[in-house]
Parts: structure tokens; C-alpha cells; sequence
DNA sequence: CGGAATCTTGACCAAGTTCAAGCGGTGTGG
DNA sequence: CCACACCGCTTGAACTTGGTCAAGATTCCG
């Protein structure tokens, strides 16, 4: 089957993928403020997450202060997982947000389960790099929009919870940019804004056709 | 540790910690002409691979032909496993290739050496996400051609497997600008071009230093 | 109500794309 | 052995998209 032939939904999974295999074992919860630090660049890898409520962000800095948001995670989903013992990435709760905290105990008894959840990770990660890699600034922000939404199981209400900011440095733009994008995909009624972070999905096949 | 406060070696990881969890169980090697495709979107996930000899391309098509491939493959690394049932990218052997295979039951009996190698391809996707979302051209190419070098043990002369095109497409860029980028970098005295394919990276330091 | 973020819009600029032509090595046939 | 066509790569010129800079609009809150 070829990419060409498929409709483009099958480019984003709901997050029942993500959040069904989660870890079994005993966890504590934790809350964490807007704009909170969860772990930093460095830190030791030693205990992954769970959203319970509320949206985390994971970036890098390059040193001349560039910033790449690498993943958003909401309600159900998990994160917090990375090859080696150093975290190579910082995580911060966008808004006020509760975490299901596992252990690393935890972690080791479930390496299936957690095989299933680094699977998805890449895939995500992998879908993220054919969008911020082949398509133009409205097509970025159509893929975000769907995805944001199909996480959520397909709701066409939108409540976004990062700034244009946030939205910029995931997909590779400046918040001008996403600013401009968003008003176009007003101006074609594919989509409605109640107000910058309330979007409304009109057209969600034809915004799957803009991003393919 | 901050992003800033970090040398760019470490955003490379050399192949090793690939190489060293790979799956002991029985399998079979195969060899594959230059170009020949090892699976298709669409085809089930039931084998895992490493690449003995030669290279591998693993890419994604959109409909309007735009291609981004999303990752390369070098002699002692492996590729091939994906969440869900379905490949959703297309594997290809660049040049004349031989893989090793491992069938599915291998697959499940070593779910805790796959984790290994899904955190470290998840921890590769998410250095390229950075590398393409918020780099120039230069950059990109600089960066690229270190990563090739340090996953080959820090060798100075490389031969490139990959055309300008396959180039292009992992980088988000076009021929030309790959072309361009490879001449600024020559001028600039940081590599030399025996031939098109033949790289001589003359001051790692300062490629390193562009890339962060 | 005032002030600070955050977001939007406009005008200009730069990096990268597109289109087109030329170069250089390789392989084929006369 | 040379002529020629082909392929991959490079280079140049015009154009387009998105970035930059600056100014205004809107929302959020004290």
C-alpha cells in the first residue's frame, strides 16, 4: 500500500495507543504549576510519566538560544523515557498539570510494555520529521491541528493549551509565521477561532487533504 | 547541564550502542542489489534487521511525491522495527547490501534489547528533528556529515553511499542547496571533495562548533 | 483602568527553491 | 579509439516562502 493511495488520517493515532500500555506498577502523583520544570537536560534518567490532567512540553536549547519543542503530551499520555542515563532533553508543564509518577523499579519490570510506548515515541517522532521536514508553514500547522486533535479522539473543539510560541518551536517556524497560517486557514473556513487558543475544526477533510 | 554549556559531540552517538544490543537469536542473511527494496508501507512488521555490509535508506512518500527520508543505516546497525502491525515507511538498500534478519520470535524473546534500540532510534529521530526544525543549510550539512563520521568511529575520510538527492530528502533540502552548502563548506577550507562522493572532513572542531 | 503579555498584521529582507544551463565521468556503439 | 548520450553533480539567475523588525490589537489581571 502506498503512501499516495491512504487517507491522511492514518498519519496520527489516537492516544488509546499510548495510553494503554501504561506501566501497571505502584506510582505516586505529583502537581506540578504552569511553566514548572518536571526534569532537565543532564538530569538523571530515573522515573517516567504520566499525564493526568493538564500538557507537558519536551525541548532542546541550541546554544545561540534556538529552542525545538521535540513532543507535547496530554491527558493519558506518557513520556519521560530516553536512551542512556542522561536526560538530553528538558520537560516543563505548559499549564497546571498532575503527573502519575513510576519509579525506575517499575520501568525495569515492564520492558515489553514499555518496548510498545518507545515504539510510539518513535513513530510520533518519526511522522513530526516528515512534516517539519517536507511541508510548508499551513500544511505544518493543518498536521498539528489534526494531530492535536485525533490525540483527543477526534473532538473539533480545540482548547490549546501552548502559546504560538510553544506551536512555533515545534513545528520549525517563528510565531508570525503560525500567526499568519492560522489566519489563512480561518480566511479558507477550514478552521474558526473563538480566540487564539480556542480553535475550532470545520473541515477536517480538507485540512487532511492540505497535510496529505 | 545546559544545551549551551555542551560540547556537539555529544549530540552524536557513535553506532556502538546500536551495534552492542543486538539480538543474539538465530537468523539468516541476505543480500540486496543496489536500489532493491527490503519492505514496502504497508507490509507487515515481522522481521528486524542489521545491515552487515553496505547501507540502507528508510523513507516516507507524500502523495505529491515529496520525499523525506527519515533515516540512513551503516554497516553493524539495525532497522526495521516500528509500532503497530504495518510498516509505515519504505526500506531500500542504497548500494549493494547484505542485512542480517531476525524473525519474529527473536523479536519478542528480546523485548529488553529492542527497548535499547527503540530509546536509541527515538533518541536519533529527535537529534534529527532538531537538526532539521531549527538549523540553516550549512548547519544541516555540517551536522550530517559529522553524525556520518562518528557513527563510522570519528573517521576523517568518508565515502558517502547516499546521492545528493537522498541527501536532500533526509535533510528537508533540495539538491541544490546540498550542492551549494558542500562548496561553502570546501571553500571555507572545513572539508575537501576528492570526488562528489568522497569526503575529507578537514577540521571536525569547527564543523562542530557550526552544527552546536 | 492601566499595564503587561500574547497575538496579529504589515513592510522589507534573506535563505532556499525553481528553472535552466553547463560540467565531468562512464558506458555504448560505430 | 573516438563520438555521443546519459547520469549525477554543480552553478547561475529569477522567484517565493518564511524570517525579521516594527507597530498595533486583544486579552488577561491586578
Amino acid at each position: 500500500m502506498y503512501a499516495a493511495s491512504q487517507p491522511a488520517e492514518q498519519s496520527f493515532q489516537p492516544s488509546d495507543s499510548v495510553t494503554s500500555a501504561s506501566i501497571p506498577g505502584p506510582h505516586l502523583v505529583a502537581t506540578y504549576k504552569s511553566g514548572r520544570e518536571i526534569y532537565a537536560e543532564g538530569d538523571a534518567v530515573e522515573k517516567c510519566y504520566q499525564v493526568a490532567t493538564g500538557a507537558v512540553r519536551v525541548y532542546r536549547l541550541l546554544s545561540d538560544g534556538r529552542r525545538q519543542v521535540v513532543s507535547f503530551h496530554l491527558a493519558g499520555e506518557m513520556f519521560g523515557f530516553e536512551a542512556g542515563v542522561e536526560h538530553r532533553f528538558f520537560a516543563e508543564a505548559i499549564t497546571e498539570t498532575r503527573l502519575a509518577v513510576f519509579g525506575r523499579r517499575s520501568i525495569q519490570e515492564y520492558s515489553r510494555e514499555l518496548l510498545a510506548l518507545a515504539l510510539t515515541g518513535l513513530a510520533r517522532a518519526q511522522q513530526h520529521l516528515l512534516v517539519v521536514g517536507r511541508q510548508c508553514a499551513v500544511e505544518r500547522i493543518a498536521a498539528f491541528l489534526l494531530d492535536l486533535s485525533n490525540r483527543q479522539g477526534g473532538v473539533r473543539q480545540l482548547r490549546l493549551p501552548m502559546s504560538r510560541q510553544d506551536i512555533a518551536d515545534y513545528l520549525g517556524l517563528t510565531i508570525e509565521t503560525v500567526s499568519r497560517a492560522m489566519t489563512k486557514l480561518k480566511e479558507r473556513r477550514l478552521i474558526a477561532l473563538r480566540d487564539a487558543r480556542t480553535v475550532e475544526i470545520m473541515r477536517p477533510d480538507a485540512l487532511c487533504s492540505l497535510c496529505n
